[in-house]
DNA sequence: TACATTAATAACCCATCAGTCATTAATTTC
DNA sequence: GAAATTAATGACTGATGGGTTATTAATGTA
């Protein structure tokens, strides 16, 4: 799939090398940068690969954004930041049971962020939040902030409906924000290393990581003789 | 907070500018490398400030370790490799239930490479290993596979005495290593960033997460009316 | 004290890269 | 079609950083 189509301009008229498209260039920058950033990182990514596959010059590229910092501010709001309105409308309309909505939740978050080139950004943010804190911040408001709400809201509602145990919220977002960020991590950093890295087939890895969450999840049962001795919210590890 | 307590000279003698010190240098080297590549990534660390926070020049650094990757494998090997013989011993002699074994392990990797340094480093490979390909290839033979099989051995312990329902141990791996590795990328990540970026106390993070994970491995209760639809582990368990 | 050995240094080399700016050329206006 | 406007360029700057090497000085030996 050569996203050429979009990145390119229209081959019909002469190619002259010096084309004026004001408009298609933002979007065009975007779409090369969100490539490398994912690709390499960004303190990694250099501006002048980014304006080369955009097809433009490095001046160009800084006639549109200002700074790299700028640019990738940019590629986040548009691959991420925008969607999160549409997923709290859509939590709200939600009929079904919790542990359902969840699932519907993840599988969400699969084919528009996890299977995505925007998986690559969660990755890229954790890997360099420490090296770039302005970034860190504007990422923590705009999506951190945003995702964590939204999960809280579907275990909140689970308990009030008496279909999830009890549970401390602000750590019961990791127990589901784990594994799934885990899983961007590992797709973009071990899954295109090494030969074989141990193969991790995204959908099967969070069918079961659902899986035992939402066993995890559910109220314990009367008898409970199993290996949970002491209640979760009990803030001491091992005494 | 001061770490030069190892990685200075002792100040007994007259502090001459060009101490022959070779037996210490190796060790003061590596211990500012740790400390320098935890902070900010393998890329952004400079040789010439690890030199300078170990008490030498750049060149004494090359003199030492031909090249940076070189000096990074060797702080992998002394913090993390080593200790991989040490459990797997442990392991074995372990008497008690395996999710006492679990919680265990999860204590265990805590105390040792959660809670120190070493944590940085599985954050930093993580981060880097695409833009290091030898580096990946490294560690994941000298850190991961070691680890996996660790934890594999736990899991098929659980099964084999059935105190853990069935499950595909190649992905079971991953119900317990994401939690933990998430926590390691967390604390070296937004854990340093951001004014309170959601506080997360790593001890009660690690217990809930334990309690779920455990939970969620018990064997399901016959009556499994519950969220859990269909089985993924349903092609087969444990060869 | 003279000489050999080698740990340590600091200046140096060369490549990289974010961001700038004077210049060029495509387009619009009249 | 000439003048005005502005999109686009690419050479340039200044700073950085991995790795090298000629030089210096600490130590051992006689």
């Amino acid at each position: 799939m050569p996203s050429s189509s979009l990145t390119r301009p229209p081959e019909t008229a002469v190619p002259s090398r010096r084309e004026r498209r004001k408009e298609a260039r933002p979007r065009e920058l975007l779409d090369a940068a969100l490539d490398l950033f994912i690709e390499k990182g960004f303190a990694a990514t250099r501006a002048e690969e980014v304006a080369k596959l955009a097809g433009v010059s490095k001046g160009t590229l800084f006639l549109y954004y200002s700074s790299k910092e700028a640019l990738f501010k940019a590629v986040v709001r548009e691959s991420i930041s925008s969607r999160f309105a549409e997923w709290g409308a859509e939590l709200e309309r939600f009929q079904g049971s919790s542990p359902d909505l969840l699932r519907h939740c993840v599988h969400t978050w699969w084919t528009h962020i996890g299977a995505t080139k925007a998986a690559g950004i969660s990755k890229l943010m954790m890997s360099e939040a420490r090296n770039f804190p302005e970034l860190a911040a504007f990422y923590q408001q705009e999506v951190i902030q945003p995702g964590n709400a939204l999960i809280e809201r579907v275990l909140q509602r689970g308990m009030d409906r008496g279909e999830f145990r009890p549970i401390d919220l602000r750590y019961g977002v990791y127990v589901v924000m784990a594994p799934i960020l885990f899983l961007a991590m590992w797709k973009h950093s071990w899954g295109h290393c090494c030969e074989a890295p141990t193969q991790l087939v995204p959908e099967d890895y969070l069918a079961i990581q659902l899986d035992n969450i939402l066993n995890g999840l559910r109220v314990v049962p009367p008898h409970a003789g199993g290996p949970t001795a002491k209640g979760p919210e009990s803030t001491d590890t091992a005494g």
